[in-house]
DNA sequence: ATGTTAAGTTTACGAATGTAAATATAATTA
DNA sequence: TAATTATATTTACATTCGTAAACTTAACAT
């Protein structure tokens, strides 16, 4: 049932922070944010209530502060934001927007082991080619 | 100076159909959504305009219709969208959420072959590990 | 030439987003 | 316990987005 969680640009600059410490009052998300962005607190306080709203953190009271814990995990959630963008696309194009991908962004010695592995796993069930599933019977370029 | 091009997911489809056409008219393209979606006619004509204003697309008046032709690359498009998804996420983290996607979207041999040089170039190159870029000094998990 | 009609253009409206000020509330402190 | 103050909550506002109806204009047919 849960409603798929959407977070949008700023909220990350949030569930970023919040999941790096682990949990997070307001006041240190917002020194940290303020090294970073111009956000005034009040922003930083919108966006934060926002979250909760969306099931993405919850609170704990403590003291005069609450205490943001986050209710998804970081790496559910970039699952989730990048199936959103390969959903958006052409099938038959997703392998060149991830060689784009791989060739522009840094990756460990681990990771391209790690892609690597499954890619071997994965081509000997491969497909010759994928079908474009933009127009009916036909082929985007 | 071309302010960043954003497509949004409804934009997405209409912008699909003519990539796919190389270039359409609207009846062209509210026949083929109305195959998929339960939009409206008028619904897709604002698109339309929508993309036009972005820059997306441009029109060329024929007889009662235009003809609305991309004025953007469909690679260069997405290669921009995946650019803003993996802004957002922690840069350590790009490599697990490339495996994500290479797991679970269909790729052909040729795909993987391709995505396999790119990795295999990489490989000497690459670091042991990549940076968090969440938290100034710290490591998200 | 004029009516018909098929396009495009204008207007609409609620929800989400980025951004933030103002206000209320509850926890310390005096 | 009353004053202080650090937090959270309410309110705000312009844009964008998804969705669409209403209106206008120009092309084709009679």
């Amino acid at each position: 049932m849960a409603a798929k969680l959407e977070i949008t640009n700023a909220e990350w600059r949030i569930m970023r922070i919040i999941w790096t410490l682990g949990q997070a009052t307001s006041n240190q998300v917002i020194d940290i944010l303020q090294q970073k962005t111009d956000w005034k607190p009040a922003t930083i306080k919108t966006l934060l209530r926002r979250l909760v709203e969306k099931g993405a953190l919850e609170t704990t009271r403590h003291g005069r502060a609450f205490i943001y814990t986050p209710c998804v995990q970081e790496q559910a959630t970039m699952n989730q934001s990048a199936d959103d963008l390969f959903d958006s696309i052409c099938e038959m194009h997703v392998g060149s927007t991830i060689a784009h991908v791989i060739k522009e962004r840094p990756l460990s010695k681990t990771d391209i082991q790690r892609l690597q592995k499954i890619l071997a796993d994965k081509l000997p069930e491969a497909p010759d080619e994928v079908d474009c599933n933009c127009v009916p019977n036909m082929r985007c370029e």
